[in-house]
RNA sequence: AGUCCUGUAGCUCAGUUGGUUAGAGCGCUACACUGAUAAUGUAGAGGUCAGCAGUUCAAAUCUGCUCAGGACUACCA
């Protein structure tokens, strides 16, 4: 015996996902996708690293999908396409688990435990899910080479690097400088946003705020002057200011508005010295400064915008210092986006060294901050790290800017701020002092308020590389596009400088050494060069051994690989000469990790000392597809990005879709804090990975948000699943009967019955279409293609119309046509539906395969991507299909009206012909509506005139030339007689009458339909009509009841267990309602239900009760014939 | 605060260059069908296309504003 297509009981997708999953283990399924396409043309991919220290979640299973789908697609398409896995190891969610594991804070690092002994813990920690991470992979069925992955910690990825920062700093693109950080004194340390975000760090205080009065300049009196249009400017004309840090005031260099900002000029009198004066401030906050009801007397002598303002100069507040550098570009009004007119005065105070946005500004107006010489030639703060004013600032020298930060010594009566206050107060220097209640945030650790400090940080110069940038992004694919243009594009448009720094442990440390007055530096580009320099540094007598003595430069082996560590502390520990014989010192911070991951194209290679070609002849870079979360845009695909164009000038990906968030069923974040975070590996046990992809895929883009639920999997399982599976096992079923193995040969298209050659069609064009979606990115649109087609094409229309086909008759050329077609379509939509649904369609194309060899192939994942002929495509087809489903779907809905069954036959349906092209149309046609809607015949109904027609405007064509009259011509068509369509008709043009005005339309203007025929029952949808002949005749009659008999034995047949093939023989108990029936029918219903022997009997004994409908009933039996 | 995304039926989503009855699936109700049967068909109920204004003969679609949800970035003088 044959072997056969394997049936199955019940779909159980967990279940094949086993059983795949263990071929593809055996066979090495996917090294075969790989090595199969050496010499096609690559198709490059990057795999953004996960970092391993924290378990997956349901939201990886959708980003990873999204990449195999791609890489799978691109394999079938005939590319070969690596895929490196990898890891990402260094940061600070790694360091923070380690120190909460080992019960230790930052301050305790290098004290109760060595940088040494953390490191390694670190190093540990940061791998321990890897098998987690591996499992997940494997089980979701994400093709990716997870034997030699990358991981960012390892002494040759770190080298690479370096390589790349070297070549930044040689082309003069890292610098040191300084920015703005959150600062804990006590602690001695900045903090990062993460810790700013601990619970309770930011809390409710009062401080001593001022308005503080800038003085106008002498030498801007006079255009000053120009704004007091209603009024003039007394002898003291100030600029207001307000601040919740007074201690800033010393250091402030600038004055900042809103260059869109109202400000109003009003004289008024100073409330402590009682001084008539001018002050400046934003208009809409005068009511607050200047409140009417407390009887304070002022008058507005002016207005103007804060553009108006800009480059006035102020003479300084309190001169106890003046910036080193620019002074004589200090003390000026400048503008600023993020002045506002909520709190203040609508002009901010400007203290670079103590400001983030102050910085900013005063950096763009080229305001110099107040940065003294500390004696060496160092420009530093007029506050120190341990937030003491130094010394000679004024009065206020050699104290703590907060008093919460005396410790040893007792605290002054008066804070710094308080004394400023008395101080800006006694000179009519304060519009208004205040205690005022706002929130600020509070060291973690210490307690003690904040600072915001100016920071030594290594910056990479992005600025310059700006312009660059943007137009290589321009070049890019992105999906979605205004993440690209959008999002990226203005994040490109007002990109900063870099800031590499992190003063953490774990991480790849800066390779800059520098003497300690800083005038020489030398970056480290390789560990050669390194090792080079360190035996210099040992003849100079600075090092007493070369750590890296037992490296041999350019062995490329893992083991000379691991004779050292780059890693703190012995990084550290390596002291450089400098060229006149200093000592040079590396600088203490690590970089930023999103420089790390950024680096992986050429580091995951080790590039340039190993593999140089594969990213030189452009073998392995640039990518043609990343694949990430859109909240990654400003952090790996921009890191990509900024290094790819300022080191090789190049893009790093050219196409790159960034998917959304994937929520719970209510749209809410997945967090483990709410509990409705979804477990990944239960999911995917539960339904397979292929329901699981399937619908995070189809439900929604990738780029949308997904809101995950439950319900949705279900439902994908049983529509497209259940479906699919249904429709082979029905394949298979009868393909077993026939033993068809697809030996013979292909039958040529136009010997196909028509609806084979329309299911032929439609597969084609699905074929196309779902290549064109891939190719553009668009997963969720080939997915709900494939879907379309499976559920409503294939299954529910050619399926279920060729049903007989495949039971019924020997094995001739149309059994074979059914059934060849059915296999090319189950074939096709196993490798079209592959790189979504990657383990059930290979099953499914194995099945298939198995029996009929007809690829040499045994994986749907290393065949080609099928070609659509588009020969095979027939428009004209595929419209005349859809005329039969429509009118089909009519008839139904009249049946159902009329309370008649589908088994009852009728004899006639009647359809009105408007044109002949619908009359060729339908005909071809005529076979399958009658077959499909039991009814003997199809008239064709030619215009007699007894049609009723209905006349539509076809606004399209009318609109352009009407207008404005649209309204009228739409009546007037509406409006027209039957006699006025039929003579539309006829001459091809008709006149309407416009308000008096006679109109000529034409046939296209209009779309005419038939509505109805008088006297028949009709239907109409989308342009046709079909009327129903519903008189049943005593033939007609007899004829239904035969078939319900029918119907009933097959129900006895399949109730008693019997084969499809079993012949039986039949008795029916005689009665005068089934009599004639049987009679008149009797071949009829042997050949349906394989009777060999029919016969109508008196008596029955264990005969079955069997009803037709209310006025028929009788009883039959049947047994099996040998 | 800025940038970007989203808002269409109870739920999940379609809706081409603006064109006049806004669709599908699920769910619900009713009826039917039955050798694919944990399937299927037909019908019904269910919409202020988030809101307001504008452009237009015509807006779910284009423009502006507002509201709600989300993401990222920056900050809070």
């Amino acid at each position: 015996m044959a072997s056969k297509y394997p049936e199955y009981k019940q779909l159980n997708l967990p279940h094949f996902t086993k059983e795949v999953m263990e071929k593809w283990e055996n066979d090495d399924t996917f090294k075969q996708s790989i090595s199969i396409r050496e010499g096609a043309k690559p198709y490059v991919f990057f795999e953004g690293p996960p970092s391993a220290n924290g378990l997956p979640g349901i939201h990886h299973v959708m980003g990873r999908a999204i990449k195999d789908i791609f890489c799978r697609y691109k394999t079938l398409k005939g590319y070969q396409v690596n895929r490196k896995a990898g890891w990402d190891t260094h940061g600070l969610p790694v360091e923070l688990g380690v120190e909460k594991e080992l019960g230790i804070t930052k301050e305790d690092i290098g004290k109760k435990i060595t940088v040494e002994e953390y490191n390694i813990a670190c190093r540990k920690a940061v791998m321990r899910y890897t098998d987690v991470w591996n499992n997940l992979t494997k089980q979701m069925g994400y093709w990716v080479d997870m034997s030699d992955p990358y991981v960012t910690y390892e002494n040759k990825y770190i080298e690479s690097v370096w390589w790349l920062l070297k070549q930044l700093h040689n082309q003069n693109m890292l610098y040191k400088g300084y920015t703005i950080q959150p600062y804990s004194p006590k602690a001695g340390t900045g903090l990062s946003t993460h810790e700013l975000n601990q619970p309770g760090t930011y809390r409710d205080v009062k401080d001593t705020t001022i308005v503080a009065q800038f003085k106008i300049s002498t030498a801007s009196r006079e255009r000053f002057e120009k704004l007091a249009t209603e009024g003039t400017v007394e002898p003291n004309a100030f600029l207001l200011a307000w601040t919740t840090t007074p201690w800033t005031l010393p250091s402030n260099t600038a004055l900042t508005v809103g260059p869109k900002i109202d400000y109003v000029l009003v004289n008024t009198r100073n409330k402590y010295t009682d001084e008539a004066q001018t002050v400046v401030m934003a208009e809409a906050l005068m009511a607050k400064h200047l409140p009417v009801k407390k009887g304070v007397e002022f008058e507005v002598i002016g207005k103007c915008k804060g553009t108006d303002l800009l480059e006035l100069t102020y003479e300084q507040l309190l001169p106890w210092a003046t910036p080193m550098e620019d002074t004589d570009k200090a003390f000026r009004v400048i503008p600023g986006a993020f002045v506002t007119t909520e709190d203040g005065t609508g002009i901010v105070h400007t203290a670079p060294t103590f400001g983030a946005d102050d910085a900013l500004v005063a950096r763009d107006a080229g305001v110099p901050p107040m940065l003294v010489d500390d004696g060496q030639g160092n420009g530093v703060p007029l506050v120190d790290l341990q937030g003491r004013f130094i010394e000679n600032v004024g009065p206020v020298g050699g104290k703590y800017v907060k008093n919460e930060y005396y410790v040893d010594v007792a605290a002054p009566d008066k804070s710094v701020d308080v004394e400023i206050a008395i101080m800006l107060k006694e000179q009519g220097l304060a519009f208004n002092v205040e205690k005022y209640e706002h929130s600020y945030p509070h060291c973690w650790r210490t307690d003690k308020p904040i600072l915001y400090y100016p920071l030594d940080s290594w910056f990479v110069k992005a600025t310059a590389a700006k312009e660059r940038m943007t137009a290589l992004n321009n070049t890019i694919n992105w999906k979605p596009e205004s993440t690209g243009t959008g999002r990226f594009g203005n994040w490109l448009e007002n990109v900063n400088d870099w800031n590499l720094s992190r003063s953490r442990f774990w991480g790849i440390p800066i390779p800059i050494w520098r003497t300690e007055d800083g005038t020489e530096s030398i970056c480290i580009g390789s560990v050669e060069e390194l090792k080079t320099a360190c035996e210099a540094s040992v003849a100079a007598g600075l090092m007493e051994t070369n750590p890296l003595a037992d490296f041999t430069p350019t062995d490329m082996s893992e083991e000379n690989y691991n004779t050292f560590d780059l890693h703190k502390p012995y990084a550290d520990k390596i002291v450089l000469v400098s060229s006149n014989g200093e000592p040079m010192v590396r600088e203490a911070d690590l970089i930023d990790v999103l420089f790390d991951s950024g680096s992986m194209p050429y580091a995951q290679w080790h590039y340039p000392f190993e593999n140089k070609e594969k990213i030189d002849n452009n073998e392995a870079f640039p990518a043609d597809f990343i694949a990430e979360g859109v909240d990654q845009t400003r952090g790996w695909f921009y890191t990509l990005h900024a290094i790819g164009t300022m080191c090789f000038d190049s893009v790093a990906y050219k196409n790159v879709v960034s998917n959304g968030l994937v929520l719970d069923k209510n749209g809410q974040k997945m967090s483990k804090r709410l509990g409705n975070a979804v477990d990944p590996f239960k999911t995917l046990e539960k339904y397979g990975p292929d329901a699981t992809r399937w619908y995070m895929i189809t439900n929604a883009q990738p780029w949308d948000n997904l809101k995950f639920d439950e319900d949705g999997i279900t439902e994908v399982q049983r529509k497209f699943f259940g479906t699919l599976y249904n429709t082979y096992n029905f394949f298979a079923l009868y393909a077993n009967i026939d033993n068809f193995s697809f030996n013979e040969e292909l039958i040529p298209l136009q010997d196909r019955p028509e609806l084979d050659q329309w299911i032929w069609s439609r597969l084609h064009s699905l074929i196309a279409n779902v290549d064109d979606a891939y190719a553009h990115f668009e997963p969720t649109r080939a997915g709900r293609l494939i879907q379309e087609f499976t559920v409503d094409e294939l299954s529910n229309w050619y399926v279920r119309l060729s049903r007989r086909r495949f039971w019924k008759g020997d094995y001739n050329a149309d059994k074979i046509s059914a059934y060849q077609t059915l296999y090319t379509c189950l074939e096709t939509i196993a490798i079209l539906s592959s790189p979504i649904a990657p383990f059930f369609t290979d099953k499914l194309f194995g099945d298939l395969n198995s029996i009929t060899k007809r690829s040499t192939l045994d994986s749907v994942h290393l065949v080609d991507f099928p070609a659509s002929d588009s020969a095979i495509i027939q428009e004209d087809l595929e419209e005349r299909m859809s005329i039969a489903q429509k009118v089909s779907s009519m008839v139904l809905s009249l049946r159902k009206k009329e309370r008649i069954r589908v088994r009852q036959p009728l004899q006639k349906i009647m359809v009105p012909i408007l044109d002949t092209t619908f009359e060729d149309r339908l005909k071809k046609v005529e076979a399958l509506i009658l077959s499909e809607l039991n009814v003997k015949e199809l008239e064709y109904l030619h215009d007699t005139g007894v049609l009723v027609k209905q006349i539509k405007p076809n606004f399209k064509a009318l609109g352009p030339r009407f207008g404005k009259q649209m309204k009228l011509v739409a009546a007037a068509v509406s409006a027209m007689t039957q006699e006025q369509i039929a003579e539309l008709e006829q001459q091809g043009k008709a006149s309407i009458d416009l308000e008096g005005f006679p109109t000529d339309i034409l046939l296209t203007d209009v779309e005419i339909s038939s509505q109805d025929i008088p006297g028949w029952l009709v239907a109409s949808e989308g342009g046709i009509s079909v009327a129903l002949d519903i008189t049943i005749s005593e033939s007609l009659r007899e004829e239904g009841i035969a078939r319900e008999m029918v119907n009933r034995i097959q129900n006895l047949r399949k109730d008693s267990g019997l084969e499809v093939t079993d012949r039986i023989s039949l008795r029916i108990k005689r009665n005068e309602a089934v009599e004639n029936a049987v009679q008149n029918n009797f071949e009829y219903i042997c050949q349906e239900t394989l009777a060999g022997k029919l016969e109508l009997v008196d008596m029955m004994e264990n005969g079955h009760a069997i009803e037709v409908d209310e006025s028929v009933s009788t009883e039959i039996s049947i047994e099996t014939m040998n």
